[in-house]
DNA sequence: TATTTTCGTCAGGTAGCCCTGATTAATTTT
DNA sequence: AAAATTAATCAGGGCTACCTGACGAAAATA
């Protein structure tokens, strides 16, 4: 059994380092950069795409939207939004007319940088054991939630699976190392 | 020097942790409870209100606006939300009767806890030294992004302290164990 | 008492994430 | 060649967090 004090400290810290990482968001890309998309909404609509296209280059929306789990509609919404921001562009397809490829554009690229990139800055403060410490625990939590979640809904499993494939850069040894249990 | 690979590894990791979490949020959440305040927007709207009202009940609109850093048309729209939704009241003040004080009621007071503590569930998969090294790691990684704030934006120095007041259960002692440098 | 300040309200707007339904155009199937 | 499937589009709608501007009512100040 762990002390419950220390159980409620962390889940205090861990609230307060999600308050405070929410208003950092706030503050450091008001004054940045304005008409970008947030950090906190990485892994939502706009962001998921520029993320997915980060990732692998030149996709249809039809691929973009099966991969995200959205519907084409939706996609086609957030390709618009980027679009006009000019972070990617859509080019008709030469064997199949029906199709555009979307592709980042350079300033696309630089904006994933700084969407995604904002937050290795701060783990700066952090020592090698902390940030071997830090990998680790991560990992542990990660694992518990796709468990919950595959377990609450299986259908998730693919779609999850597929997702961490589509976002996180190369991790081509993925599944071995998360052993959990509760 | 740290090894860049490892920084790399843990930027992965955390971005992975952030997407897995998403989509738990979505995944858990859709199918408990219906109508109430997601996870996700816990320090935004409507979930700020309940967590400031949740550390000290009783407050005016003026109050709950200054403190949240909001202004009072924005925070009458979420009051007004939360009101519908049955998990806060508001009742005119007797001293003066421009004012309305607006408390949690024990569903909003439900609320606050399954929005807040579905945190710390996950967190079991930790053992005790995991739990301390997380905590610590945490504890520097807020004050990092303090740092961060209060340096693109003195202005915020205060609201982020008072927020933080507003915010966190009882920790007292706050302010003397968080050293940092960059 | 008359004026000004304060608290809260309504109205209207921007931008975000998402969806369903209906339709066009291109490619496959039959 | 005709029918069915597929990729993407427009239209419209629901919900979120915010904001500015205009305004009434109550309280504080002159």
């Amino acid at each position: 059994m762990v002390s419950s004090i220390e159980r409620q400290e962390l889940a205090d810290r861990l609230a307060e380092f999600g308050m405070v990482e929410h208003i950092a968001d706030d503050v450091l890309h008001r004054s940045h950069h304005d008409r970008g998309v947030e950090h906190r909404l990485m892994f939502q609509g706009q962001g998921k795409i520029l993320l997915a296209l980060s990732h692998e280059n030149g996709l249809s929306q039809k691929e973009l939207s099966t991969r995200l789990n959205l519907t084409p509609q939706s996609t086609a919404e957030f390709i618009g939004k980027l679009s006009r921001k000019h972070f990617i562009s859509k080019e008709r397809s030469e064997v199949d007319k029906r199709v555009y490829i979307v592709k980042l554009t350079d300033e696309g690229r630089e904006e994933v940088q700084k969407m995604a990139g904002s937050a290795p800055e701060f783990l700066n403060v952090l020592n090698d054991e902390e940030i071997k410490q830090f990998t680790h625990i991560l990992g542990k939590l990660t694992g518990a939630l796709r468990d919950e979640i595959e377990n609450a809904d299986p259908s998730w499993t693919k779609r999850l699976h597929q997702m961490l494939l589509t976002f996180v850069t190369n991790r081509e040894h993925y599944g071995e190392n998360h052993s959990h249990r509760r």
